[in-house]
DNA sequence: GCTTAGGTTTAG
């Protein structure tokens, strides 16, 4: 039922059905029978709707009201607490002034809470919007309170305050701790406000519920505090919250706009707050406690600092009982080396951060003890804010001396110095700086994707028994990874979840191709198309088809020679950019019309840069792409058939000093083919074998580069004889060396189904 | 229903 009105007091008499007695408030005891009981009397004060904490968050309203027509002997108990609840408490608050007169009835009434306190009545009344009925007579004198529902707030200046007294205040914050549990029942925030008079006050809030504390970013952010009691502590005055408080902040930021932060659902707020907002901004940006801001990026944290970090989570782990890790960046490249901490793969939640962790934009931060329930929470993609965060360089634990000391981070237990971390909404103005930084990383997924074969991430688990020999043997190859993860049999390693990255120790049981050449491959790094290097049977044939029946082609930007083969009726020609007339042969690009296999492979002997062409309706055009589009010397260079445009466009070169494959295939308009070795071994540790490849890592693992290897019988020789020592032909299992690898296990998708696959990372010959 | 904290560094 909602507030009723009527227009004079002696008609509240009128309403007072006739079943109920009209009562005294000083004759109120907690015995007293409610019913058929009601009460008339003066609001004197009324506080703002507010959601109690304990009653599920619903709204209630406290007001006091006076008793007015009274003997003059009678002084106490002469007002009391009147609590409005749910839709009444805000029905109350529209309809009532300070100033009214109202008529209660069906109310219940209860112990006070805050009689010790306010020494007002020992009896509350409880008004619930379902039973109770208020019947009130506006005030004729509007002279008691402010003519708008809402009561108006005064706020004192920090200097100004009174000991024991209940005040509002504004204030910048210049500390804060992030609320933790007081050894009492709350939580508990403590902070340190100041404001135009200088003088800094504490203040401690306690309240059960962790949303109702208020919502502070960074030293700098303003704070509207209502209803707060003053209280000396060592000589200094100290705020704490009292009934029916609110605190609502807002960010620091001059010129943002003026949003305010807070749980409660109903609050006051006009265009004065906005004012004093504004103004306080304006104030603190001139103190030196703004340009004290202990926020740091990445790219300028030094080790052994103490600093506050503004990133995005990517990925989490819980460690152990007391400590969590989370996987963050800001965008920002570090200057020291990352330390990468090793994790449970199904233990990790959020995305792979290799392509991060690569160009050393990951953070790995272990959070402990009391901080773990902020961390649990969060979702990976929230941005977020670690206050207090520690710096320091950690040498990982298989990390050779001689090899730089990484940088870790550490929020330990603890709030000191208000040590913590929190969330920040994504809308927040403070963190669009940092959202534009990430943007200019999209790139880094695609990144990903090309090298979805190495998806690493750190595998931590106990290890399990290796046989003794296989723990100590010499091995003929050594990793080059810097993580710190366990070694483990490989019959665990096929019980794992992808993807994880781990190290085995292992024999090699088989390889495949057995003719090594045909390990080296041509792949587009577009399309991720891969293909054999074609044999010269293949090449031969396209020269013969396009030099048949060849009419030597004419470009006007071209100086050319022909010669008669010795086919009959078969011209070769040789063309060059007419500005390189009279250039040192290795520094021209010729195009060649009309060869076969044989003669262009003789003429690269004299001849740096060929390129083979044919005649379409006169015009200069490439051949098919199962040839090669330039011969270099001893390299053949591919084109990917269906990247390429062919478009032929800059068939100029002036000033080029030196040719590779990759600026001739984009002048030609060619997607260049890059080569690499793929070679799979049957890996074999007594526990079980697996297939793994050795791909992207191949290089590195052989000392060669594919591309040298293509043109070089030295090279190809290097490679078996490097097989041939961790396989020697015909020897048995137990007499090839043992390896030492890092092993990356990833899934691929092949007709829509999941297949795991191995593949070598991080491992070298040991060159002895 | 009352108390809690009251800034000042973990030690992984």
């Amino acid at each position: 039922m909602p507030v009723q009105k009527v227009n004079d007091s002696s008609d509240l008499d009128a309403k007072v059905p006739a079943h109920l007695q009209r009562t005294a408030i000083t004759g109120l005891t907690v015995t007293s029978d409610p019913s058929h009981r009601c009460v008339k009397a003066r609001v004197v004060h009324k506080g703002p709707v507010i959601s109690c904490a304990q009653k599920d968050g619903i709204e209630m309203l406290r007001a006091e009201i006076r008793e007015e027509d009274l003997p003059q002997s009678t002084t106490e108990h002469t007002s009391i607490n009147v609590i409005f609840f749910g839709t009444l408490a805000k029905d109350f608050s529209q309809s009532v002034r300070q100033g009214d007169v109202v008529l209660l009835a069906d109310f219940t009434i209860k112990k006070s809470p805050s009689f010790l306190r306010d020494k007002r009545h020992p009896c509350q009344l409880e008004m619930d919007g379902n039973d109770a009925c208020v019947y009130v007579c506006p005030s004729a004198a509007p002279s008691q309170g402010p003519s708008c529902s809402e009561a108006k707030y005064t706020y004192v200046p920090l200097n100004n305050l009174k000991h024991k007294t209940v005040v509002n205040v504004y204030g910048v914050v210049t500390f804060f701790k992030q609320p933790f549990p007081s050894k009492g029942s709350d939580y508990c925030s403590t902070l340190k406000i100041t404001d135009q008079s200088d003088v800094k006050v504490s203040c401690s809030i306690f309240s059960k519920k962790l949303e109702d504390h208020p919502v502070i970013f960074r030293v700098g952010d303003i704070i509207r505090l209502h209803r707060f009691k003053t209280e000396i502590f060592n000589d200094s005055m100290t705020l704490l919250n009292t009934y029916g408080w609110s605190a609502v902040t807002f960010d620091g930021i001059i010129d943002s706009p003026v949003d305010p932060r807070t749980s409660s659902k109903s609050f006051h707020f006009g265009e004065s707050d906005k004012n004093t907002v504004q103004e306080l901004r304006q104030w603190a940006a001139s103190q030196s406690l703004i340009s004290n801001d202990p926020t740091v990026s990445l790219s300028s944290v030094h080790p052994g600092m103490y600093f506050d970090l503004t990133c995005q989570l990517l990925a989490k782990a819980v460690m152990d009982s007391r400590c969590i890790l989370l996987k963050v960046w800001d965008g920002t490249k570090c200057e020291h080396p990352l330390l990468n901490v090793a994790v449970a793969s199904d233990a990790l939640e959020g995305e792979s951060t290799v392509a991060k962790d690569r160009m050393n934009l990951t953070a790995n931060v272990l959070v402990y003890d009391n901080h773990m329930e902020a961390a649990q929470d969060l979702k990976p993609g929230t941005f977020l804010r670690f206050y207090n965060l520690r710096s320091l360089l950690q040498r990982a634990p298989d990390q050779q001396p001689d090899q730089a000391e990484h940088l870790s981070f550490h929020l330990h237990g603890g709030t000191t110095y208000g040590r913590g971390l929190r969330s920040l909404p994504a809308g927040s103005p403070e963190l669009q700086s940092l959202k534009s930084v990430l943007e200019n990383h999209v790139d880094l997924d695609e990144y990903d994707e090309v090298n979805d074969g190495t998806l690493l991430e750190i595998w931590y688990t106990p290890p399990e028994a290796v046989d003794g020999e296989a723990d100590t043997a010499h091995s003929y190859t050594v990793r080059t990874c810097e993580h710190n993860t366990q070694q483990l049999t490989l019959a665990r390693v096929k019980r794992s979840t992808p993807p994880l990255s781990c190290h085995v120790r292992a024999r090699v049981k088989k390889y495949h191709p057995q003719q090594l050449y045909q390990c080296l491959k041509l792949f587009c790094s577009k399309c991720k198309t891969m293909k054999d290097v074609p044999d010269d049977g293949a090449v031969a044939k396209v020269f013969r088809e396009s030099a048949r029946e060849n009419q030597p082609c004419d470009e006007q930007w071209a100086a050319t020679s022909s010669a008669s083969s010795r086919e009959a009726g078969r011209t070769i020609s040789m063309h060059i950019s007419k500005d390189m007339v009279g250039q040192s042969t290795h520094m021209q690009l010729i195009f060649v019309e009309g060869t076969t296999l044989d003669e262009i492979c003789v003429l690269s002997r004299d001849y740096k840069n060929l390129v083979p062409v044919r005649s379409e309706n006169g015009r200069m055009a490439l051949m098919d792409l199962t040839a090669p589009f330039l011969f270099s010397g001893d390299k053949r260079y591919y084109g990917c058939k269906r990247c390429s445009l062919n478009t032929f466009e800059n068939h100029v070169f002036t000033g080029v000093e030196t040719y590779d494959g990759q600026a001739v295939a984009e002048a030609l308009g060619v997607q260049l083919m890059r080569y690499g070795l793929l070679i799979q071994f049957e890996l074999d540790d007594g526990t079980d074998t697996l297939e793994a490849l050795l791909w992207e890592n191949a290089e590195k693992f052989f000392h060669v580069s594919a591309v040298d290897a293509s043109g070089s019988q030295d090279l190809q020789d290097k490679i078996q004889t490097i097989i041939d020592t961790i396989q020697p032909p015909q020897s048995s299992l137990e007499e090839r060396p043992w390896l030492d690898l890092c092993l990356s296990v990833y899934t691929v998708k092949d007709n829509n189904i999941n297949k795991v696959c191995y593949q070598i990372t991080d491992s070298e010959i040991r060159e002895e």
